[in-house]
DNA sequence: ATGTTAAATAAGAATAATTATCATTTAATA
DNA sequence: TATTAAATGATAATTATTCTTATTTAACAT
């Protein structure tokens, strides 16, 4: 079964075990997060899943992030400039490599972090839960139309 | 002379040399980006200053944050929940150590991450310019208060 | 199959952080 | 001290997100 397909099944999956409903809008909305790829933000989500339903609400789709996030089952990257985006294909803590010119997000596939994790919680005696790592760059397609 | 003493010179400097006016409140805003221990919000910093200028408008911190960021003085930490914070004593990429209890933000002294960064330039071509890592966990603190 | 009910949705109002506007003030220079 | 472009203060505008409420509907029991 595709990756993508995968994800899904367990969302929806972990949506039933905590008693929730599965409704088209929240499937709509859980096929998005599932593949997500290209890290969508809200507005994505929302435009894309309009061509299929067309009021489909804004708030439900905030809803169903906020919920599906606290089943730890979708990353949250928020961005200073009030931009958020998410992954639910990864929902674990990766590096992402962003584009500062077209937003592009893309994955690193870098080894984990856990060695610097023990180091930080010796040194700083936090219990640490999760991390985030980004690096900011500028991609190849972008760095090849610079004028 | 003190740290913070001496990245208050270097800022109000790097401002002068700009062309840009040396105002007594843009004076306090770098006074306390210099220090900036303790990684204050636009709200930490106009609360502070409010003590000594009374009619210090919101929008002065916001204006001169940017433009102290657009000199590369002033590292800005955004979170998903909409409260940026700053750190204008060490405005390069360094690790943060986040407690999700009490919000504080603390620096930890890893060592660089430039092997992992030129991992990364090879692995997606991107031209890496910047990075943030950080931590979440619970600071000593908050664990001992548990319930 | 159908009725019941608690949960989910749609639409739009409310909130909160940030940015823009504009009249007034002021730092820098002559 | 006068001049002038830039900075400030006050507030309106904007934007992302959350809240509210009437309506709809998925899940379950009959």
């Amino acid at each position: 079964m595709a990756d993508h397909k995968k994800r899904f099944e367990i969302i929806i999956q972990k949506l039933r075990e905590n008693g929730q409903k599965i409704t088209p809008q929240r499937m709509a909305i859980v096929k998005i997060l599932a593949k997500s790829t290209g890290h969508p933000s809200v507005e994505d989500i929302h435009d894309e899943i309009k061509k299929d339903f067309p009021t489909m609400s804004l708030a439900t789709v905030y809803r169903n992030i906020v919920l599906i996030k606290s089943l730890g089952e979708v990353l949250e990257l928020g961005f200073p400039d009030g931009r958020n985006r998410y992954d639910g294909n990864k929902p674990y803590p990766h590096p992402h490599v962003i584009c500062i010119k077209c937003k592009k997000v893309i994955d690193s596939n870098l080894g984990s972090l856990d060695d610097l994790k023990d180091e930080v919680a010796v040194e700083t005696g936090f219990k640490i839960l999760n991390h985030r790592l980004d690096f900011f760059g500028i991609c190849s397609n972008c760095m090849a139309e610079k004028v």
